[in-house]
DNA sequence: CAACAGAATTAGGCACGGCTAATTTAATTG
DNA sequence: CAATTAAATTAGCCGTGCCTAATTCTGTTG
């Protein structure tokens, strides 16, 4: 058996595991290493060894072929990265961007912004929703 | 010898060395391994492979204790990488997020950011620029 | 309750992108 | 121009996060 350190900083494949085990189990109840593997598009084997490197820093419990719960740190942390990632969504999608760019570009930036700029973001969101005029004079250049 | 295959796809990391050696190049006419180490802050033994490996997808021109120059794609990639990390940067600061935090997530997410999605953000910045008044209530908040 | 199927785990490997230590090459200078 | 110093390279290592193949466990079912 390996080290399986995964040290403090939590990282963005972490991050994407965690977004995902949230959405499963609020869609189906819980989150089985074969689902999060067919969700995320990857391997069994590399969930199994990611799921027992999340139970090592406390953000899930997990035993052995009995499947795993979110201790409250990692759903907590999951909640904020699943929020982050609708924030930045809805703000693409304001912009116009396709949605399967939107996807795509989320899902790769979500990880690099921290709370002060997803707050400005979400300011501009919140602004931009009450000036629809606004955003049509900018979405109607990119056809 | 290894193989130093990066592959068609050029990672964040490529992208974050050719960033870095266009502005050294500009600043000074020329990057050195040594200067490209201090500036990223990673070993001059990294710097070396991973210009060797650019030199292998015909990013870069290389020769051994000799010194490197951008291939014409090399430099246009650099030039597309950077203007990118200013649009990014301008778009925070219109938005009053502090710089450090700026330098930081833009650092993170410039990778991720497709064509698309920076036009966007590129003609929303634009609009942005011209209405400070829209733009103060939505900074005055955050203090 | 034994056999089977499905799910999970382990074993072993790989590319990437870092590192340090040791070595080699280039450049400076007395 | 030889010696020294600075820069660059190589060798060898490590963690991350993915993979496939082989194995093991669980739950169902005849």
């Amino acid at each position: 058996m390996r080290a399986k350190t995964l040290g403090p900083r939590n990282s963005t494949a972490a991050e994407d595991y965690l977004e995902r085990i949230l959405e499963l189990i609020n869609s189906k109840g819980y989150a089985r290493v074969i689902d999060i593997a067919s969700s995320l598009r990857i391997s069994q084997a590399s969930v199994t060894n990611m799921v027992q490197r999340l139970d090592a820093s406390g953000l899930l419990k997990y035993e052995k072929y009995r499947g795993l719960v979110l201790t409250s740190a990692g759903e907590t942390l999951a909640r904020s990265i699943a929020e982050r990632h609708q924030l930045l969504t809805e703000f693409l999608q304001l912009l116009g961007v396709e949605e399967r760019v939107i996807e795509h570009d989320v899902e790769g930036m979500e990880h690099h912004i921290s709370p002060p700029t997803l707050r400005a973001i979400e300011a501009l969101t919140k602004k931009l929703r009450r000036r629809p005029a606004l955003l049509a004079t900018i979405t109607a250049k990119r056809p």
